[in-house]
DNA sequence: AATCCTTACGGTGTTCGTAAATATG
DNA sequence: CATATTTACGAACACCGTAAGGATT
């Protein structure tokens, strides 16, 4: 009767917790609430523990562990299987950058234009996504090539989890700089320390280059108390958040400066940049790598 | 008919790669030659692509790619089991602590015996393994602590294989330094630079803190070829393959300083450390977090 | 009472082992 | 021809859905 943690069941295990509900999660799957049921009752039988709450549904502390592991191992799965699927085939002819939100700079959609004409690239599609989901995709094979921004000590790599075999390579630093609202007392200064900025108000943008843990583990402090949570992948509206002085934001110096009503401050101390790196699989297909090689690089790393 | 990639498969595909057999890898899980080649048709059919060549047993191109997910899938999966049946028990007195052949210093021996008056504690275990394997007994709850050493930038945490949730933590830094055989003309040295070695003779030694591509990614080089190999965790073996002039290593200096006919220079340039780091999961237990305060710090990560 | 999860039960389809067939070197 | 993998087949079993049973709000 014990199965050894089917991967069907931890899909099941993963909806439920998703939907708080086991009926929902089911029709969710397209099963019916009895399997799920069912999944949930075999999976705590082979773990000899129990994993779930009913009424509400939240999880055990058994499940929270699971739950530390479930969404990594499924989607290192589909990378499995994903990796395989796009080996064989003739090379359809559309190609798929993911980006997160300030990675898209002119010199990326430069290169884009001049694979455009360089090989009549039939389709190309960009897709811009919270920094989280880029990796996701690559891995996936929703997207051919991935951007990814965020904060680093100057030529550090970003810390990206490792959920399967990528590479990874730097292709722009930039430096950082903090935005504040045009009239702030500190957006005359030539540049600001961040440490001095612990205990002011922040907007936590998580799906951005900088969310605000980030900044925590970056400067070893648990201030970057969020005032204002932004969703999204919308710089702009970011922006306009601070501009309206609901909390400062950190962005890549170039960038923040056009912003409208903001004055970027460059950040000083600690020293950071604003870092993008480029992933693709171990494997990349020949249009991707075709781009990759167009896009400007700025240093060089692996995993 | 198309099942999700059964774990069980996985499984079998692996045993099928190490034993280069199905036969072989049948009677190693305790399955059927026929039942083998089942579970390879079936992973086959599911994933629409042939992933090995019988007779000889050798893995096809996407053999190969599967390859690259199979193994680390099945240990987190072993890891989430292993992180859950860990979680209610009363402890098992018995602590393990699984070390990197230079990581268990002289301090780490004092920790172990302080915390053996301190508590009583009726049995501890130290498992001395290749660099690799540390990681993945801490995440497979075979040991309750880790200590996995390696070169790095100072205060720069090793890159680790982000295989599951663990923390880490900066248990020493030490100079790194060169070992030549007492005689060598370089011996009489204050220090060395890397840079000038590229392209003397190596010992690789994998299971050790200095593997050979570790030098080369560091050093941003494709040299440091391997003159011969060292497998295992025998410090002194590899440091007297060093004395009989058979290559060089790189070790820790204090370390090294104590073999004999080895002269050992600290490396100048690049700037680097031989780092120490105290490995253990999100949720240790009492007495490995015991152990591990009792354990000096040198900085602080966590991932 | 309504909602939601669990349990009982039967049909369907899958998995395994035995054993025969087939391919390879 | 010997060894190794595949295929055929039947029995045991697992899985899902229907439907009835409990529990909680």
């Amino acid at each position: 009767m014990l199965m050894s943690m089917d991967t069907h069941l931890l899909r099941t295990f993963v909806a439920v917790l998703e939907h708080r509900s086991f009926s929902r999660a089911a029709s969710a799957l397209g099963y019916t609430q009895s399997a799920v049921s069912q999944h949930i009752a075999a999976l705590e039988a082979d773990l000899g523990a129990r994993l779930l709450e009913r009424r509400p549904v939240a999880p055990t502390p058994a499940g929270t562990r699971l739950m530390e592991h479930a969404p990594a191992l499924l989607l290192r799965l589909d990378a499995a299987r994903a990796d395989i699927a796009r080996l064989p085939d003739a090379r359809p002819a559309r190609l798929t950058l993911a980006c997160s939100p300030a990675a898209l700079t002119p010199a990326v959609a430069q290169a884009l234009a001049q694979l455009h004409t360089a090989t009549r690239l039939l389709d190309a599609e960009v897709r811009l996504l919270a920094r989280e989901s880029v990796l996701e995709d690559v891995l996936t094979a929703r997207a051919d090539l991935g951007l990814v921004d965020g904060v680093a000590a100057p030529s550090d790599p970003l810390p990206l989890p490792d959920l399967g075999p990528t590479t990874t390579r730097a292709a722009a630093e930039q430096p950082l700089a903090v935005l504040f609202p045009a009239g702030h007392p500190l957006a005359r200064r030539r540049s600001v320390r961040l440490t001095d900025l612990t205990q002011a108000r922040w907007i936590d943008a998580p799906d951005t280059a900088v969310p605000l843990d980030r900044l925590r583990a970056v400067c070893r402090t648990d201030g970057f108390r969020p005032r204002i949570r932004h969703r999204g992948t919308d710089l702009h509206g970011l922006a306009s958040l601070t501009a309206a002085d609901l909390g400062l934001t950190a962005l890549p110096l170039p960038l923040a400066a056009t912003f409208p009503g903001i004055t970027a401050v460059p950040v000083e101390e600690p020293r950071l940049v604003h870092r993008t790196e480029l992933i693709h699989t171990a494997h990349p297909t020949a249009t991707a790598q075709q781009l990759a090689d167009l896009i400007p690089r700025h240093g060089e790393a692996a995993s």
